[in-house]
DNA sequence: GCTTAGCACTCAGGGATAATGAGTGCTAAA
DNA sequence: TTTAGCACTCATTATCCCTGAGTGCTAAGC
């Protein structure tokens, strides 16, 4: 059934007060909102039939309404105004994505980070790679104590190190001839691509550290596996604390061990089908603890084919425009950021004003 | 002055009781304790006195002491008994070494996850290197997107890498050669060592793609010297929430708030000074909202000239004895793993196997 | 027929007051 | 020196009442 406009105006009204209060609206506030041109009567009278159509509910019978789930439903798809970013707000994501972005390893922690900053929310940010990665290159660096260091270096352009100890003595020329025959024959395959003769032709080849040889594809079959699923981070959980509706500790900290343990791994999986921004409000949450809660989440392109997401959780009552505005924009600047294949920014620093520009 | 030994015993038993109740300890309490002969009033002459003396304190009138802060000081450095570490105990923290610390990368994220879970309170673990790090090999990767991967290989083990966008096209042919000259003039020096007659040198001889290494020495030396500092950790902050003490919402978000920041940075520098175990009780902090909280903090190996530092954060009713004995442990273990020289375990299992056993 | 003023009703939240009980200090006897 | 006993203190909890915000309904107004 279609709801006339002014049922629209009125649910919309409740809904963002509600989100600004923390508290039951009830009809005098509604009555008072600029160009709201009704008694609270009327107001009475059309939160009362949105109440039996399932969109307000009320705590008690002498409180106001506050939305329910699909409330907040209708809210997200249709009546939420755009929250347009003020340029100050894309200028300070920008700089922060700038200045902190460079280093490669750390990424999703720092990504995470940065979104839990804009938003004020803790934030999960995670890498879905290909199933497809390869290896680029193999390092192996003799370290002291008898144990060396294996460096892969993959198509995805991360990278990645172990420890290991070495079982026998083996020599820096016998690890450079072995590094050469790995890079020679190993390099560009998937984790099903390690035959077993492929593995026996190379320990043939590799000399007197032909016995690593098993150890270092074990690791990275592992880590071409492991790659395939996700790198994930999460940051700021704290911020949870400072909102009203997580006063109540006991719950505050079901809803942080939830986002803590892999609860939320599967999040990524739920973002893999749909792309674009998606909103999840309270009860459609997949794991119980978050029932009480919302999560925000988009994808940005990390290139090659692989995707990255960015996400925040928080109360069923926040600011959907503001965070989801802010999270599509982080979203926008990560994706030009690394997949693009133009250059993001030559020596002058001409195309980061561009952008800028652009926004406004 | 110096305690009667009754005395000694019932502060101790106060602290003890308090730290498993989190509740003030009354004289009947101590009375029902088993080799405790005296009865409640002896009991609470003994507990007037050591009020006095200022070893504990009494939140009002009609309620049970509690430990001051000299109380605890006392304790921590004289009364506490020894924790035994159990042999499930010591054998669930090896396992958990062993498991999740083959790789480098993220080590100090893990060593923190790990501490947190044997102690079951915030961890922190950094690791504070060597003001005299340097490259041990460079490498440059060409990675798509007009953009390289610069990979540097440090003599503490530590791989770090940057994605650096190139101002120029530049072939994998000119990188080769880059890195050769990197490789053969750079590497092994300070961050001082990078004189400017050196950069000029080096770039006279690195053909096409010269252009390159003043981002590289700048990137180079900046991490070299952030090196110098430390690379932490934090993890658990939600643990935190479990305790009595930190049903106070407030409270807890000041206190993972300022655990979350830089305000903790400068426990690594303080445990610079004394090695070994140190425990901070309440007061005793330098951040002021941990003014209420404890810290009990160790230090371990890394070799090389390297050190480790791991800590937990609690109430200052928390378990010394206990998370003292666990921390100690894990320290000792860490060391062990990548410190000392001797292989840390000869037993049958040889090491090759180990690291096998964990892929299974 | 929609809108609104008016009114009786409900109920959470916030004092105020009282009852409870754990714990204390002190004294006097063992 | 230890301990039993007693009067006293005071945080905590329960109870009651009041207040005020908000509601639903009805009847009058446009």
């Amino acid at each position: 059934m279609e709801l006339s406009e002014r049922k629209k105006k009125v649910l919309r009204s409740v809904v963002d007060l509600y989100i600004r209060t923390a508290e039951p609206v009830g009809s005098k506030a509604i009555t008072e909102l600029p160009d709201m041109k009704y008694s609270s009567a009327t107001i009475r009278n059309e939160m009362a039939e949105l109440t039996t159509m399932g969109y307000l509910e009320q705590p008690h019978t002498s409180a106001g309404r506050i939305p329910s789930a699909a409330g907040y439903r209708l809210y997200v798809d249709e009546l939420m105004l755009d929250y347009r970013l003020s340029v100050d707000e894309t200028k300070s994501i920008n700089s922060a994505i700038e200045e902190k972005m460079q280093r490669v390893d750390k990424m999703m922690d720092r990504v995470a980070r940065l979104v839990s900053q804009a938003t004020n929310l803790p934030a999960i940010s995670a890498a879905s790679r290909s199933a497809g990665a390869r290896v680029k290159r193999y390092e192996l660096i003799l370290a002291e104590k008898g144990s060396f260091i294996l460096v892969l270096m993959l198509t995805d352009d991360q990278v990645v190190n172990k420890l290991i100890k070495l079982p026998i003595p083996v020599s820096e020329t016998d690890l450079k001839l072995l590094s050469a025959v790995l890079n020679a024959a190993m390099t560009d395959l998937t984790a099903d691509d390690f035959t077993e003769a492929l593995l026996e032709k190379v320990m043939a080849s590799a000399g007197a550290a032909a016995s690593l040889v098993p150890v270092i594809v074990d690791f990275t079959q592992e880590t071409l596996r492991a790659r395939a699923k996700t790198d994930m981070a999460i940051a700021g959980q704290a911020r949870l604390l400072g909102l009203p509706e997580y006063r109540d500790v006991d719950k505050a900290q079901r809803v942080l061990a939830s986002i803590d343990e892999e609860a939320l791994s599967n999040l990524p999986a739920v973002m893999q089908s749909a792309s674009g921004t998606k909103v999840l409000v309270g009860p459609e949450n997949v794991a119980d603890e978050l029932k009480d809660t919302s999560v925000v989440m988009t994808s940005f392109d990390i290139g090659d084919g692989m995707q990255g997401m960015i996400g925040v959780v928080g109360p069923t009552r926040m600011d959907y425009a503001k965070v989801t505005a802010r999270l599509t924009y982080f979203a926008e600047s990560l994706s030009k950021m690394f997949g693009k294949p133009e250059t993001p920014q030559l020596p002058e620093r001409t195309d980061a004003k561009a952008e800028h520009n652009k926004s406004e």
